[in-house]
DNA sequence: TTTTTCTTGTTAAAAAATTCACATATTTGA
DNA sequence: TCAAATATGTGAATTTTTTAACAAGAAAAA
């Protein structure tokens, strides 16, 4: 098939598919069929297939799909099947728990560069990594070959360091703090926040609960 | 209106809602339209008069929302006008990491207690808290009210870790590990892995640029 | 070889979510 | 007091996503 537009729902599963399947072949499973990889997921068997089809064709008719291969297949498709360098600005709590996370380099997302503005943390070394100011972004940004910006400042500080990692020609921008960014549109932005995920709980259960 | 079903998606976006409106009130905001709202979360105007739909009406026709009026009618929609009671399982990189993230409690959601099977974690003092083994669980979610627990574990863990969060009664979970859990129908679960993010950046990237 | 059994890839149908468009309500200004 | 401007809430139209159904291809059995 090989479509045009991906939805971005499709994008979210393919992840799940991996971490299922990479759980699969662990336990020794080597083909699978999208009906039982289904129920592994908690989705419809068609969407299984559906997802695949965008990026094309990987299973075998009247088999299933070889484990190993698809894993490889659907890194492929995401891009995923390569080391991309990212760029840290904010060392705080939550940047100093993604710098010692060791699997960003176990998944293929290497930090190379550690930024903040706080006079008191720049010059300091960390897993390795001077902790710098973001004003040598620019700098050192094309000299690592730095794609991927991971903002992890306070709330009121993340714009200026959006502004910083567009001007350093970062490709894409992942955000873990607590507020909305503007940045050209040729720059995908994602916002994480997990406690999206705890508001999602505490609704299902308060409202299952009257 | 005050439906029935109410969209996944929705609850994500209320979670935004409520990011931007926050800062808004900071910056000074009492009132906002429904079409600067969608400007600042980048989203359709109508969509969030829909969103809000579900809930009630909280606007005034000719005049907007009244900001502090409107994060105070979400959180309760959403049922996080209050404090949740939550159980970690698993203190290694990323329970840590979510135990000494202050946040947390900041946001309604305290964490009471800490459970690691490693002999070596078991009685030592972490944030105040003692680490415990989850097999004592059972009898201390009801002391404590524990009511949301917080898998943290290792993926070959996280099952193990669930079913005694569902022995526990616990009410609903949210799982950190890369790995999917069974547990009944009526308890809510959201995995978070923020590499879906990442593979999300690392595919518009890679499709922006052929 | 031929038939039966599986399971994919894909088209068509159904369901769900989003956006449009406008009646309705409120405020401001003349 | 009336008209103009503003902005919500919602039914209808549109778009998107999901699910069902099945033809086509591959292996296993007869």
């Amino acid at each position: 098939m090989k479509s045009e537009h991906i939805p971005k729902a499709t994008i979210g599963r393919l992840a799940v598919y991996i971490q299922v399947l990479e759980n699969l072949l662990r336990d020794g499973n080597d083909v699978i069929s999208s009906e039982k990889l289904a129920r592994a997921c908690s989705v419809n068997s068609s969407q299984i297939r559906k997802d695949l089809a965008y990026f094309g064709e990987f299973g075998v008719r009247g088999v299933g799909y070889y484990v190993q291969e698809l894993i490889t297949s659907i890194k492929q498709s995401l891009g995923i099947d390569r080391v991309w360098k990212c760029a840290l600005i904010g060392v705080g709590n939550m940047g100093t728990a993604l710098l010692r996370h060791h699997d960003f380099g176990r998944r293929g997302f290497q930090i190379c560069a550690a930024f903040d503005c706080d006079p008191d943390k720049i010059g300091l070394e960390f897993e390795g990594m001077e902790i710098v100011c973001p004003t040598h972004l620019k700098e050192q940004a094309p000299e690592l070959n730095l794609e991927i910006g991971i903002i992890a400042t306070p709330p009121d500080r993340a714009q200026r360091a959006a502004n910083h990692l567009v001007d350093a020609n970062i490709r894409g921008i992942i955000n873990f703090a607590p507020s909305r960014i503007n940045v050209p549109p040729h720059i995908p932005v994602e916002y994480v926040d997990f406690f999206d995920h705890l508001y999602a709980i505490a609704f299902q259960i308060t409202l299952g609960s009257d």
